[in-house]
RNA sequence: GGGAGCAUAGCUCAGCCGGUUCAGAGCAUCUGCCUUACAAGCAGAGGGUCACAGGUUCGAAUCCUGUUGCUCCCA
């Protein structure tokens, strides 16, 4: 027997296992003859480097693929990356600057090789570090958002949407991002409660010397836009305006006063400016009144010719110029403080500007109520199911979602614009030449391939996203290939609540829309990792771990356990250092388990004594027990609650209790029997525990036996609940109470536990004794002779458990006074019990109306206080005789 | 402003289609122990008017109503 260290070190253990299943091949899949067990990998951003959140996300994604691996199904976890157009984008740009390259002096395709490179540099690095965690994708399947496949499957979906009338071109307000110059979606801003100010500006009745309409406003820059001012139809105050025009300050122009209920009269001054430019109210207000539109921002945020006045300075140093030339001509009234709230962009956190553009958009309505449908009825399933109510919510009131963003990086839209401006939506300018000749007519000699221009702009990023667990497959391009087949719909998604809209909803339709099935059956969602305080661990609070070092320091398995024991589904998780270090423990509770184990000598010769077989079979049972609870909290997807009832299993049935029941003495051998059912249960637990920590299972499996080569843990098949004896669990429950009973009063007699005891016991009632677990309580509690009595045996310290006395005989004094003290208050707490118990039996209605098994339990519970009550009595009045 | 969810031990949570050990678990705390697998450990202990107020019921942490506080989503 080699020596094995005391305590367990990750460090090598880890990339040895790693190393070992990855040149063995066994994270691979191909479809064959078993039920496939599929999960795509949300995708993260090729910028993205490994944070709380993914570790947490991933560590899921691996136990549910690890298990059912070993339930025999063929498994399949596809990793992959997006191409996070703005994200990658803005840091490809950056990195450019650095190197003093202005991404404008570029060409698109110079642009974009540059990109590649970044992404071939960078783009990996996110799954690399995946692997530490222990995350068994095949790695072969690795997917990302722009290889040519998904490209073209993206492509291929546009003009199909397209086709189906699904898709268009519109002047819409959009949310505009001024330092990514480009649209985002709806979902893709965030609104921030700003400290802000309300500027009171006053507007010059046209036609007359002095008479005013004072406005109230947060965003005087936008003033040289303005159309028209609103008010109340049932403002007293506005009534005599009707049909008067107003100056707008400084630039003089005249607008209509219009007057519309959507005013609030409350609010500011009552009189509202009219900007259809740029706020989406008054754009609408714009439609209505047919009122001039004008823009005055250029893209990147800065003041337009349109505007007049400081023109191409930007709209925040404008704000603080405007308001000083309106002082200076007398147009503000006053400035008051005032909290609004401000939309920020999700990708570059600046000011989103609500700006009116020609964008591509996608009818959402019909798509959306099959896909709503599939999770009302369950078909997909949330976990936790409170999800529901959040999908529902948007579903039902989803709108057209803005499809374009200006940028460089990502599927280029395949429409080829016509010189007059008419556009065909094809595959390759070639084929939008032929479609735009056979539509033209006799104008086809005039078309030439050069006339065309393809579309500047790319598709969202979520318009690649929402096709990932067809695209993986190359299910659209190839709808009946073998993989798609075989692996879709896939079983189980994992991601975070706040991307329900983004994506989950979106893969939902599209899943339908192209296979007309869901995309996968469970949607399980996990929570946000956030710091003691409660806040969302983030990059730029440096609240955050560096997860790598965490599982450099600890251990990819005691990361994985520490983080899950505390996060329910759905649930946020507060990070703490003592959950990795729970794990950790967790570990080394394991090692020396094994260590125990494989120091014990076997001797052959050895006959299986009877107190190792109750044992034995005690432990199967209990194992049992635990497994078929523990299959039961995975079905319901409870996942921390099944590792803890595994965790308890092993630290307190295995190694507290069961080890210690079957423990040979110092140096003894162990019988040979005993010693297979314990190495059996162990391979057992460890298999049970591979899909939580899959590092140290593999190592300790592969210590506790000779393995033959390529063999491993995880190849093999979890343990099958087989039938047990409940009543010998609840046997040991009694067992167990009494043992707890003899420690305590060790303890305080200062008995110390070298010392042997002796004990016996009174059954009472008529009861007859039930001796199974006689031999373990003797052992554990160093009993040297146990035997049964029928009277009380003198000069002992006694206590009760039920309504049976044991008795401990004690060399030294007894103290009477405290023990009758302690018998005295167990008498009183029985007797307020009993009493309780017998209110409720006399009350008429309860016996008349509770159901019967409640009755009987309830006269149960009386009968045993009642006899307990009688030993109590009869002990107290023993000691004071 | 509209909608949803939550409130149980110091912390994180389970229990919630009323009725067994219904008041639980883990961690933390406290008290003994360096008992030859493990001090990253062992053996114990304490700790909660189940947010508050009503109601339904023989019986409520569990169902209903209201109040308060928190969180999230949408506008």
């Amino acid at each position: 027997m080699i020596e094995i260290a005391s305590k367990y070190d990750s460090s090598g253990v880890e990339d040895k296992w790693y190393e070992f299943w990855m040149n063995q091949g066994y994270f691979h899949s191909v479809p064959d003859e078993r039920e496939s067990y599929c999960i795509v990998i949300p995708p993260p951003n090729v910028t993205g480097v490994l944070h709380m959140g993914h570790m947490l996300n991933n560590t899921i994604q691996d136990i549910l693929v690890r298990r059912a691996r070993m339930l025999g199904k063929n498994a399949c976890w596809v990793p992959g990356t997006d191409h996070a157009s703005i994200a990658t984008e803005a840091k490809v740009v950056a990195k450019l600057k650095e190197q003093g390259i202005d991404k404008a002096s570029l060409t698109r395709e110079q642009f974009l090789e540059h990109a590649w490179e970044w992404k071939t540099k960078h783009g990996g690095i996110i799954l690399d570090q995946l692997k530490k965690l222990g995350a068994s994708c095949d790695w072969d399947r690795t997917c990302f958002t722009m290889d040519e496949a998904l490209y073209d499957s993206v492509i291929d979906v546009f003009i199909d949407l397209y086709n189906k009338g699904l898709i268009y071109r519109g002047i819409r307000m959009v949310n505009w991002d001024p330092k990514a110059l480009t649209a985002v979606s709806d979902e893709e801003v965030n609104y921030k409660e700003v400290n802000s100010k309300l500027y009171y500006v006053r507007y010059r009745v046209e036609g007359t010397q002095d008479e005013w309409v004072t406005i109230a406003t947060t965003r005087p820059e936008t003033i040289l836009g303005d159309t028209a001012i609103c008010v109340n139809p049932n403002d007293e105050r506005y009534r005599h305006l009707s049909g008067k025009r107003i100056l707008v300050p400084l630039i003089n122009r005249s607008v209509p006063v219009i007057f519309d209920e959507y005013v609030d009269m409350e609010f500011g001054t009552g009189a509202l400016k009219v900007t259809p430019a740029h706020d989406i109210n008054d754009y609408n207000l714009g439609l209505k009144y047919k009122l001039e539109v004008i823009d005055t921002f250029n893209p990147n945020g800065t003041m337009s010719e349109a505007a007049r006045l400081f023109i191409g300075e930007d709209r925040f140093v404008v704000r603080r110029k405007i308001t000083e030339e309106l002082k200076n001509n007398d147009h503000l009234v006053k400035v008051v403080e005032y909290t609004n709230k401000v939309g920020y962009s999700e990708r570059t956190d600046e000011v989103i500007e609500p700006r009116i553009s020609v964008q591509w958009f996608m009818k959402m309505k019909d798509l959306a109520r099959p896909a709503l449908d599939m999770v009302e009825d369950d078909t997909i399933s949330f976990h936790p199911a409170k999800y529901k109510n959040m999908y529902r919510h948007w579903m039902a009131n989803v709108t057209d979602w803005c499809i374009s963003r200006q940028l460089w990086w990502g599927q280029r839209i395949p429409a080829y614009y016509l010189p007059n401006g008419d556009y065909i939506v094809a595959r390759s300018k070639e084929e939008a030449l032929l479609i735009a000749q056979s539509k033209i007519g006799n104008l086809q000699s005039t078309i030439t391939i050069d006339d065309l221009k393809q579309d500047e702009d790319v598709l969202d990023t979520w318009f690649s996203s929402w096709l990932w667990p067809i695209s993986v497959f190359d299910g659209i391009r190839n709808p009946d290939n073998p993989d798609i087949k075989y692996y879709y719909p896939t079983n189980d998604l994992i991601t975070a609540p706040e991307i329900i809209f983004f994506w989950v909803a979106r893969m939902i339709m599209a899943g339908w829309e192209y296979r007309k099935e869901i995309p996968f059956k469970n949607v399980y969602f996990t929570g946000i990792v956030r710091d003691k305080q409660g806040r969302k661990m983030s990059k730029s609070l440096g609240n955050s771990p560096e997860p790598l070092d965490l599982i450099r320091q600890n251990g990819a398995d005691a990361v994985r356990v520490g983080m899950l024991l505390c996060s329910p589904a759905g649930n946020d998780l507060l990070y703490d250092d003592a959950l990795i270090e729970q794990g950790r423990n967790f570990c080394n509770k394991l090692w020396n388990a094994m260590r125990l184990v494989k120091g014990w000598p076997v001797d052959d010769g050895l006959v299986q004594p009877e107190i190792n077989k109750v044992s034995v079979d005690w432990f199967n049972s209990a194992f049992n027990a635990s497994l078929l609870n523990i299959n039961t909290l995975y079905d319901d997807y409870r996942l921390s609650e099944a590792l803890m009832t595994s965790y308890k299993l092993v630290w307190d049935d295995f190694c507290s209790w069961f080890l210690e029941m079957i423990k040979p003495a110092f140096q003894q051998p162990i019988d040979r029997p005993t010693y297979i059912a314990v190495t059996g249960f162990f391979e057992k637990l460890l298999k049970v525990l591979h899909p939580f920590m899959p590092f140290i299972t593999e190592e300790i499996w592969h210590i506790l036996e000779e393995r033959k080569n390529g063999e491993s843990i995880m190849l093999t098949s979890q343990p099958v609940p087989e039938s047990y004896d409940q009543g010998l669990v609840e046997k040991f429950a009694y067992a167990e109470e009494v043992i707890m009973a003899a420690r305590n009063a060790r303890k305080e007699k200062n008995i110390p536990q070298k010392e042997s005891i002796r004990v016996y016991i009174r059954k009472n009632n008529n009861e007859v004794p039930d001796t199974t677990f006689d031999p373990i309580i003797g052992k554990l509690c160093n009993v040297s002779e146990l035997g049964y009595v029928n009277e009380k045996v003198e000069g002992c310290i006694s206590f009760v458990v039920g309504s049976t006395e044991f008795f401990i005989p004690l060399t030294g004094k007894i103290d009477l006074v405290e023990e009758l003290k302690k018998l005295e208050e167990e008498l009183a707490y029985t007797t307020g019990f009993l009493g309780k118990v017998l209110q409720k039996l006399s009350n008429d209605s309860f016996v008349s109306n509770a159901p019967p098994a409640v009755v009987n339990s309830e006269r149960k519970k009386k009968e045993d206080a009642e006899s307990r009550i009688k030993v109590l009595e009869e002990q107290i009045r023993g000691l004071t005789v």
